[in-house]
DNA sequence: CTGAAAGCGCTAACAA
DNA sequence: TTGTTAGCGCTTTCAG
């Protein structure tokens, strides 16, 4: 397994044995023109027999490119991360470009600038921004990482003030979407349970279902709201917590785990779903279409918003390498209602 | 947003600010001791006047070292990838070393060489394998990574052949305890919906469902056992199969989604759960307390194997640094039953 | 078409 | 305690 550690073969080694100077071999592995073809043959058979492979360390360090991206995100992610990923480490690797993560773990102190340095320190070209908290901290590193450090950021979440380019999640629309879909079923004593306080995109989802109340004409006072956690649990508390507030017909949870929690409750309650109590959620998780009853949701396509936030930094990395300054515009992606049995 | 790339400041910058040579900026900057005061205020005045950060490629290029760890994972990863993620990030970021993701979407053809390359290129210093594959084409990728390219290597699953160290799930215990368990409930018709072929969790898991059948005297022929594919869609089919070939009172499937899926589809039938039919799932995924009914499940841990990961590999790197050889035991995290009311 | 020299930003080894 | 000299592995001028 664990060999001494052996020099890994250079440039120089190749041109030694090659019988030609760095520069050749240099030519040959960046497919330059100006090689040739006997020599071109020389020095691949040279490569070939040392195994030689480009130390892209060094390369990044001449060139002042690291083709690297930074990606900050959240630790304990309960809304899926993991599919974002994969739409993130797809592109990027389409581009390019490789991905050093930062989590930040949600009981952790509010992320300061120490937190991006690392990232920083290691020449990551770009940033990918995915912390979806409103809370002026986040804003405030946000905004000093773009002026002081000056570089590029992309945020996966429509951020309020601090004027970076996203490719995020229409949450209203969402919230809208579900809950017009709840009304247009006959349901008129629809109440919500929200995600963290402070996190942007249950916000979003609320303000949604507000103005879905309105103009339907409906009461969307405060006591039909309450604040889950994302989780199962949460949305357990929750529905208990609303209905001894008083009856209700239906339920907009802030997301699939919330919905999830909250129709066991309902069902420990005797209430039958979606007789007495209709339910819609956010995210269209693997899973949420084998729930009992199978749940109708907002789908929101993760891999799609990776795919952009990644292309959108991209180009404005490579805009910044030709000193232009590039205005980008923002790509806010749309829901889509996926009926089941729920609601 | 899009400056113009401004060129970041150097050690030459701050040695020049300071009017003190490279070397004893480098000295200020890695904290050494022998750096008269008056002068380490004045290089740490510099510093902070010119925003000054070490450029951590350079030192990694220096010294050889990328303090950079490969992780070769699964794209499409129905068994919460993310949950292991946070585990083995947050244990690399406490160790000091950045991690570089290579995912294998399942579509994608089989990895060969060019897939790790690009990997050895950025010169990590170890790689963590998470292939849980039994073709013989990941075998001998894993192999050859560490017989041509000499790095060390740590396996998240078990694998075969391949002499790595691994901090794998006991996927056998696993397979053993959940039926067990059912058998202890009373059950006697117990089948088991697996999970891919090639998979080596599901093909362990399948083991821990044979030999706690034959231990208890019960029948484990083939006709109680279907493949799925880790997906609630399999699991549902899986069942609806089983079906057809027989009466059954329980089912041990793969992992929780499976579980999901087919609790469903015998819902559908009219079948209760668990009177008529029992079910144990793997991995109590979040979610899964809160099913209707709430699963019976083996709890996998992942945390803690990604972190147990993360520190075999460290030691590992350590240890080829210090022109050691290092023997490591391998790592068999345990199940744990967590009994809910599917069974 | 090929090579020599310089240097990216930093640290290691030695000298003063 | 501080500075000087090399040089990591590569690319970029600029000569030849």
């Amino acid at each position: 397994m664990s060999l001494p550690a052996r020099r890994r073969v250079s440039i120089k080694d190749v041109a030694a044995a090659a019988g030609v100077s760095l520069q050749t071999v240099s030519r040959v592995v960046n497919g330059a023109e100006a090689v040739a073809a006997p020599t071109r043959e020389r020095v691949l058979a040279a490569i070939a027999e040392l195994g030689y492979r480009r130390n892209e360390l060094a390369r990044n360090l001449i060139q002042g490119r690291s083709r690297t991206l930074g990606v900050i995100c959240a630790g304990h992610d309960h809304q899926g991360g993991r599919q974002l990923n994969s739409g993130i480490t797809a592109e990027a690797e389409a581009l390019g470009y490789a991905l050093l993560i930062r989590e930040h773990q949600a009981d952790d102190p509010v992320p300061d600038d120490a937190f991006v340095e690392s990232l920083l320190d290691r020449q990551v070209e770009g940033i990918l921004w995915m912390l979806a908290d409103t809370r002026a901290e986040h804003d405030s590193l946000l905004r000093r990482i773009v002026a002081e450090h000056g570089v590029p950021v992309v945020a996966l979440v429509r951020s309020r003030s601090v004027g970076v380019p996203f490719s995020a999640f229409d949450n209203f629309s969402a919230g809208l979407m579900a809950t017009r879909h709840l009304i247009a079923r006959g349901r008129r004593a629809i109440a919500h349970i929200a995600g963290p306080a402070h996190s942007w995109d249950a916000q979003e989802r609320l303000r949604g279902w507000r103005e879905a109340m309105r103009e339907a004409g409906l009461a969307a006072d405060d006591t039909r709201v309450v604040n889950g956690d994302w989780s199962p649990e949460g949305g357990a508390r929750g529905l208990s917590a609303l209905l001894e507030r008083g009856p209700l017909d239906a339920v907009f949870a802030s997301n699939d785990h919330t919905a999830l929690g909250a129709m066991l409750a309902a069902h420990r309650r005797g209430l039958s779903i979606p007789r007495d109590v209709a339910f819609v959620g956010v995210d269209d998780i693997q899973g949420a279409g084998w729930y009992l009853p199978p749940l109708t949701t907002i789908r929101r396509n993760r891999v799609a918003m990776g795919r952009e936030a990644v292309r959108m930094l991209a180009a404005l990395i490579e805009a910044r390498h030709a000193g232009q300054v590039l205005e980008l515009p923002d790509y806010l992606h749309p829901p889509e209602l996926i009926v089941r049995e729920s609601a």
